[in-house]
RNA sequence: CGGAGCGUAGCGCAGUCUGGUAGCGCACUUCGUUCGGGACGAAGGGGUCGCAGGUUCAAAUCCUGCCGCUCCGACCA
């Protein structure tokens, strides 16, 4: 992508309303606009970064065997009456009258339309089990909004939704997904620590909060040291077979949100120069609640002995649009962003430093060429900004690699390299700069 | 919803107390000089002063009502 036909407009004042970073930096950096209290337009970088964690979150959920559907934002109230949660969930839930009179929703979740669509689809233990998800927009009328897309209104959310025969075979179905949240949340760069948790108003007896640790973070955690360098399940993880060692290595450690800390337990379980007390992150959160929709909502399957038995369920979310604030509170510095490469809005800054002199951008566009063919994500700034403003540009939208080109350089056949996160630099020369750049990124597209 | 505060150009702000017809920095446009880590000069463009009503010869400024936004608390991916 050109500078100079992209979307990109960058702040050089922080806007007052911002009070945390990762908030501060994404209205900076041009990746979002508020539209209202809690309410964001994506602009093009910052869309870039979103499709980018929602394309890993899919295909760690195809992974794990779950299978993508897409169900509307707007429902209607009467499935929620069925499952007696239209008045329990209270005005967290954006309440719409259309043109007949008819009571409809803005949906917070989705676990009665889910449970409807799969109820009428089956009627037999053959289709078990399945897990249905998607990635829709959410509306929650939140009492106060705050910290920009972590805490927003309306979000992006992955929720899946297991169904199973037998209660063991729902604690099957609820492995595989903590698996697979421990690869998703390692794949983008983060280090997430799964912890017994509350259900709230989702229900149900088994749940786990996936934290990460940053110092915004709206919870205080407290966990096992070692929990931090744990093992992350590997790309080849049979989710057929038995997955509670898995389940069992993550959750013999102590690890607890603050709600469901005990202070007395913690000081027993973990020694001294091992607890970790922090703030953290929520970027996801699982259930197994049983047949608490499946029974209100009569979602039965028949046994092999002809027995009708209703269904146990499980849903898990994960804060796609959250991740995107959350990724950024754990990745930056003091100039801005410091993007992993898997949800770097692109990989490769490439600097002109004399646009309009005919050697230098010949050098650039070929390079860009280049990059380009070899599959690499480059945006060419290609303006005619000073210099200095161009490298303080690149530092803010924190992409992994910059490549600077200008007429010192050339001189002697040279790019220079600079790697964002260590900020260490490399003269490379310009014939084999891009298979370099190309060689380092690609190593780095998949973590685990 | 309780407490606090803010609303003046895209962003950051002054002007409001004491009414007199809107300003500063950055950004933007044009020209010139500059040019390897946020340049300099000159000339420009851009505003229903959040909205509505009232007081007044005159309102960004005073009065009343409303709306929006932010922060602190109780709720949550």
């Amino acid at each position: 992508m050109y500078l100079s036909r992209y979307f990109l407009p960058v702040l050089r004042e922080t806007p007052k309303e911002a009070e945390i970073v990762s908030h501060q930096m994404m209205l900076r950096a041009g990746m979002i606009k508020q539209a209202s209290a809690g309410i964001y337009s994506w602009l093009p970088l910052g869309l870039r970064v979103l499709n980018k964690i929602a394309d890993i979150v899919r295909e760690e959920q195809n992974r794990a065997g779950a299978i993508e559907i897409l169900m509307p934002t707007i429902q209607s109230a009467d499935l929620w009456r069925e499952s007696g949660r239209y008045d329990d969930y209270g005005k967290e839930m954006l309440r719409i009258v259309d043109r007949h009179d008819r009571d409809m929703l803005f949906g917070p979740t989705n676990e009665e339309l889910i449970t409807q669509i799969f109820r009428d689809g089956v009627r037999s233990y053959r289709d078990l089990p399945r897990n249905l998800y998607h990635i829709q927009w959410k509306f929650r009328d939140e009492i106060r909004p705050r910290f920009g897309v972590m805490r927003g209104r309306e979000f992006l959310m992955k929720d899946a939704y297991s169904f199973d025969l037998t209660p063991e075979d729902g604690r099957k179905s609820y492995n595989r997904m903590f698996a697979a949240y421990l690869r998703t949340f390692a794949r983008l760069g983060l280090k997430s620590i799964p912890m017994r948790a509350d259900t709230g108003p989702i229900g149900g007896d088994l749940s786990h909060e996936f934290i990460i640790l940053a110092e915004t973070g709206e919870s205080e955690v407290f966990g096992h040291k070692d929990l931090l360098e744990s093992d992350i399940p590997a790309a080849d993880l049979d989710f057929d077979g038995d997955l509670s060692p898995i389940f069992d290595q993550w959750t013999s450690l102590y690890a607890a949100t603050e709600e469901m800390h005990d202070a007395a337990r913690f000081d027993a379980e973990v020694p001294a120069d091992k607890q970790v007390s922090a703030r953290g992150i929520e970027v996801g959160h699982i259930f197994f609640f049983g047949t608490k929709y499946s029974k209100p909502m009569g979602c039965r399957v028949q046994t092999p002995d002809g027995e009708m038995v209703h269904l146990q369920m499980g849903s898990y979310g994960v804060g796609i649009s959250r991740l995107a604030g959350a990724i950024i509170e754990a990745c930056h510095d003091d100039k801005g962003i410091l993007w992993p490469v898997p949800v770097a809005p692109f990989e490769v800054g490439l600097i002109n430093l004399k646009s309009g002199d005919v050697e230098t951008d010949s050098a650039c566009t070929s390079l860009y060429q280049r990059l380009s063919n070899a599959g690499i994500e480059t945006l060419y700034d290609d303006t005619n900004e000073r210099p200095g403003g161009k490298f303080a540009t690149m530092d803010l939208i924190g992409l992994p690699y910059q490549i600077v080109i200008g007429p010192k350089g050339l001189k002697d056949g040279q790019a220079e390299v600079t790697e964002r996160a260590s900020g260490a630099k490399s003269q490379i020369p310009l014939d084999t700069v891009a298979d370099y750049v190309a060689d380092k990124i690609k190593s780095q597209r998949v973590l685990v």
